[in-house]
This record gives structure tokens, sequence and C-alpha cells, in this order.
DNA sequence: GATGAATGAGGGTTCATTCAT
DNA sequence: CATGAATGAACCCTCATTCAT
């Protein structure tokens, strides 16, 4: 049944993200994938055309999920500052909750071929296209060059500092919530939006 | 005889650095790096313990030609936030300069075994903490554990720009020096130090 | 009914021959074949027992082919020699004409299991029978041994002229009238059946 | 040493030769090959690229133990036809004489990469255009692409005869003398050099 | 009868590492 | 100290075959 065959698509692809975000693209093999998910290294190979793909649809996969989180934080609000600092929080959030997805997005998929290479920037560049958008609205005196480069920075200054609390052991953590707010509140200063213009 | 051996060390170094930066961690192996070096796979494991100990080495290496860069730039200014911002434009036009180190410290060194990846993270943290220190003097508002959380944002501002300038086509890149003072306005803007401030 | 059976398993035999004449034994997949005739695995393993079983039966139709195309040629012939004649330039048209068999048979067999071998052999076999029957009629000095051996000889300048002659890139070939009347007389005049005594 | 070097390739070429030989090249895996010749994978890749690698090295040096085989006999006599005589009993001995040798040449190796089919063809190309020369001379009256086709002809028979006697269960065997003289003067009067002609 | 998802043994190959010379 | 041949575990991937639907 299609439904089964989809069922079985899902549960190698859950699998790989889990084991991705783990240990990492190279340090993931198919035969650890395929026995997290009770399947075989056949059935592997009639799902994905080799393991480049099954990380290509992990990172999609994330991307999507991601944008499920952040859409419904950022049309809650109407104003654009108010949106965008809705989406960095609402950001930092999620990775802070869904170590192993951070993980394979900030770090365990570099250093890879240049295609897989692509797809990863992909999502960060989806999200720092997002931002030169909003910029070209909020910050209406940088240039368009001086807009992408700063969104780089919003971007870079959210991974980073969500990287960064997952390397913390638990107990040294500062509450998530505290972090989404002290970035929040660099990113928009640093775009030039300060409490003050945010009333 | 000391001299000589430390020549050969150095050449091996020298060529892990450029293959590392080029190809990544898991893409060089060591018969490419002492191809490179002009020496043998039986010298290699007489001066490194094996592949992740050159890595490390490399790391480490790059992280004092970091320092080398930065420390002058610094020592220049005397203000504080003028030392934080010349730190900056240093760092970024060094990165642009220097596009295999940059890779290797931002992507390609990544997914790699936990001790080499905190190896890497090494060279941030470091930054990381000299601007906490910093922050110490300049954002004396925020809460310890907000200036460690900006101290985060601050460093990935800037690595993240640096490694998307070198992503982008070279004919396509604005100038290094352009990119440097968007990022250093992000980022001393993001501490609250804005223009003004600066005088 | 029996009727679509039949066509079913005939369409996979025709995909087959395409597909081994071009690709040879191992290079073919079930798959591949299944998908040329529009069929599925499971039907597949319900006509043929296995990869084998479906091609010894494409090399005992090939050999009934060839069979088909000789027997009217020879039958118009009465004498022996003639009918010997006829044979081998029907057989090299007929390769030339029919090149993914002819590969089929010469070459893409090879290198099988024993039993495999066995059954391609058999079909050059057939043929170096007929000769050496022939040979007792036309060529009774002889011993029964060198009529084998003779016989073999015949058979193989065949398949080896024919080979060649595929092998050229098809501007460079000779017209295969020209390469049937030389193959026949080479054979001729081999088992001592000149010009001369063909009047 | 050098020595040492050389003796473990000749080691792993030597059991190839036997293996292809007796199971064809897709039988016949790289774990056998290590195992028969007491090596290992990676003493395997050091010495030869790849599987294909050393089929090629071994089907060349094949070619050249038969040249070493036919050269002397030839030389040994001054008529041409005599010369032809000589290499075709020579050659039909020698494979003879070399069972997993002649049927590496004439069967196992087929239905590969196109690169390997060519060179296999080379070795009985090189001895078809040998025969081609030497047509050149003896048989005047031929026109170039007779003498090409003639050539295979020649070729055709010996290879055909040579392994179907291999074929046969040794005690059905005739001697390969009596198999060798056959097919000499099968070929021989195939060109019009009857025995008349040798006087 | 027909389908195609599922299986897993086994293939070729790479490469970090060792150790005799 | 230097060399580079030797090792073998482990990788990714293919494909003939089976069997539940």
């Amino acid at each position: 049944m299609a439904e089964r065959k989809d069922a079985r698509r899902r549960r190698l692809l859950a699998a790989a993200m889990r084991l991705f975000g783990q240990h990492g693209y190279h340090a993931t093999t198919v035969p650890m994938m395929v026995a997290e998910a009770g399947s075989s290294t056949g059935s592997f190979y009639f799902y994905f055309r080799n393991k480049e793909d099954i990380f290509r649809a992990a990172l999609e996969a994330l991307g999507e999920r991601i944008s499920a989180a952040l859409n419904p934080a950022i049309a809650a609000e109407t104003q654009p500052l108010r949106q965008m600092e809705a989406a960095v929080r609402r950001l930092v959030l999620f990775l802070a909750e869904n170590p192993a997805e951070a993980r394979l997005l900030i770090v365990e998929s570099s250093g890879l071929s240049p295609r897989l290479e692509e797809t990863r920037r992909l999502v960060l560049g989806e999200h720092a296209r997002a931002v030169e958008g909003a910029l070209a609205v909020v910050a209406g005196e940088l240039s368009p060059q001086e807009r992408a480069v700063t969104a780089r920075c919003w971007v870079g200054a959210v991974y980073e500092a969500a990287y960064h609390w997952l390397e913390l052991a638990p107990e040294q953590r500062p509450a998530a919530e505290t972090v989404a707010a002290a970035v929040a509140r660099f990113n928009l200063r640093g775009i030039g939006a300060g409490p003050e213009r945010l009333q």
C-alpha cells in the first residue's frame, strides 16, 4: 500500500535526521540508519538514491519544519520590527527545543560536497533573504549591499548563539527565553531598531 | 638537526592547512598531505599522532595567526569600543584575505569527533571571551549571562558574514572593507554602541 | 487467457534478447528487462525461473532463428558443397543484419556459469555438427577426428569474421556480401573444395 | 626492496590469470585473488588501480607470452608459408598447454566494459594483423579488404578449434599435434596454399 | 495471475595506521 | 630519523530473488 510505503520512507528519514544530528554526516552510516529505522539496506536504496540524497531530504524537511514554526509566530504580529523580533525568538526557541535538528543545520553538514553544502546554505540563506527583505522596509538607509551583509550578521548571530547554548552542559544553560530575548535585542539594535523604536 | 626536524614538521603542517582548507577534513587524506609536503607516511606519524592531531595543530596555528593579525590592530586603539571595532574589521579582512583558513575554521572542520569540534570552537570561543570581557567595560548594564550570549552573537555575525562573502563568486563580492564596515556597525549597534557613542 | 500469458512471456523474451545483445549478460538487470517489456518483477519470476533461465531461452530462440534463416538457403541448393557455401553466406549475412543477436551469441554470453556457457556452445556446436556431417560427404579423405577439428575451424572462421565486421565503424565496413563471399571462399578452400571443384 | 615489490605484484598477477581463466572476469573477486596470492586487499589496490586494471595487465602479459612462444617458431622458418604454418601449429599447442590462459583470452573476458573488450581484441587483432601482412606476400591476388576478412577467418579458425579441444574431456581429446596439423592444413588451404604449394 | 516493495549477501574500493627495512 | 609497502576494517552500493497484497 502507498501508505505503508510512505510510512517506511518517513521512518528512514526520521532516523536519518536523528543520526545525522547526533553524529554528523560522515560518522552516520547507512547500516546505522537502517538499523535505527528497522529497515534494510535494500529498502534504503529503494527510497533514496544514495546517502547524499537522504541527507538533502533531511535538510529540506528541517527547513520546512522551521518555516512551520516561524510563520505563525510572524503572522501573530503586524509591525515589521515586531515580526522580526518574533521570528528570532521563535527560531532560538526552536533550536533549543530540537537540539539534534539544530546540530544538523549548524555544524554537522559542513564540509560536504558542494551540492550538499549548497542545500544546507539554502535553509540559512532563505532565512537571510527574509531578513534582507524586511530590512528594506525597516532600515531604508542601508544600501542593498549593506543590507545583504547585515542580514547575514543577523542570521549568524542567531545560529551561533543557539549553537553555543547547546554546547553548554544542560545545568549551565540559561533559560532558552533569556537567550532568545538577548539575541533579539542584539539583532534589533544591530539594525538600528533599539528598544526606543519598538516603543 | 633539530632545525631540520622542525622544518619538516612545519612543512607538513602548512600542507595540511592548505589542504584542509581546500577540501575539508574528510576529503583530505594523509597521502595527500604527505605528497604536498614532499614527505612520507612514516614521517607523518613521527611528527603527528594521527590525522586528528595534525588537524588540531592546524587549528591552533590558525588561532595564533588570527591573534597575531588582531592584536596590533587592537593595540593601535585606546578606547575599548574603538578596539572592538578595529578587531572586527581586521578579522573580516583577515578571513577575506585567507579564504582557505577561513573555510578551515568555519566549515570544513565540522562533523568531526567531539574532541576536534571542541578544538575548533576554542578559536571562536577565545574570540568570544575577549568580546565578553570588553562588554563588561562598555556594556555594564548587561547581566553576565546576557554578556555571554551577546558575545556569541557578535562572533557569529562576523563569521557568518565573512563566510557568505567567501561563498560569492569573486566578481559579485563587494569590497572586503565594505563588509568589514557593515559588520562592525551591526555589532557595535548590537551592543548599544551606535555611531553616536563613538563620536 | 493462454494467449495473453504467452504474449507476455514473448515480450519479456524479446526484451531480454535486445538487452543481452546490447549490454551483455552481467550488465543487463532484471529490472531493465522488466521495464523494457512493460512488465513487473513478479511476472518475470513467474515466467522464468531466474536470470540464467531467460538467458538460456534467449539463446535457444536465437538458435531457432538462425536455423530458420539457414534452412531455406540450404534447401535451395542440391549439391552438398553448394549447400555449405550457401549456409556460410547466409549466416554471415544474418549476423550482419542482426548485430544485437550476433553479439549475444559471440561475445556477451561468455564468461558465464558452466551451464550457461554450455548452452551458448550448443548453438555453435549444432552448426559445427552440421558441417561435420557435410564433410563426411564432401571430404571423405579426412579422418573423423580431422573432420571434427575442421568443422570447428569452419565455424570459428565464420563467427570471428562476422564479429570483426561488427566491430568496425559502420562507415568502414565492406559490404556484407563481400565478407560473406570471402568467408565462403576461405572455408571451401579450407576443406579442399576450391573454386575448381565447384565448377 | 624493489625485488620484493615486484615479486608481490607478479604473484597477484599470476593468481589473477589463474582465477580469471578458471572462473571468468565477473566470477573472480578481489578477495579471491588476494587469498590466492597470499596478499591483502590493501596491497591489491597498491599494485593495481582496480579490478579492470589487473585484468588488462593479465591480458597484456598473456599477449607477450604468446608472442614469446610464436616468434622463435616463426624465426626457425624462412619461407613465408612455412612461417605461417609454424605459427598456427605453435599457437594451437600453446593454447592446448595453457588452458587457463586460453580460456582467459577466448571466452572469459567477454561482455566487459568496452575498454577491456578492446584490450582483449588487441591480442587477437595483433595476430590477425600479422596474418594480414603475410597474406600480402603469399596471396597477392586478394584485395586488401579480402585480406582483412581472410586474416580474421584464419584467427577464428585457430581459436575456435583450440577452444573446442579444451572443452572436450581430456580422455576424449585427440593429440594436440593432430589438432595443430589439421588447423594448419585448413588455414593454409583456405588461403589457396594447399600442400602442393608447400612442396 | 500480477504487482512491486522488501530483503541482504556480497561486490569493489578507500584510507588511517603500522612496522620492517 | 626516514621510508613506503602492507594491512584489513569498514565504507557505500547493486541486484537477484521472494512474498504479502
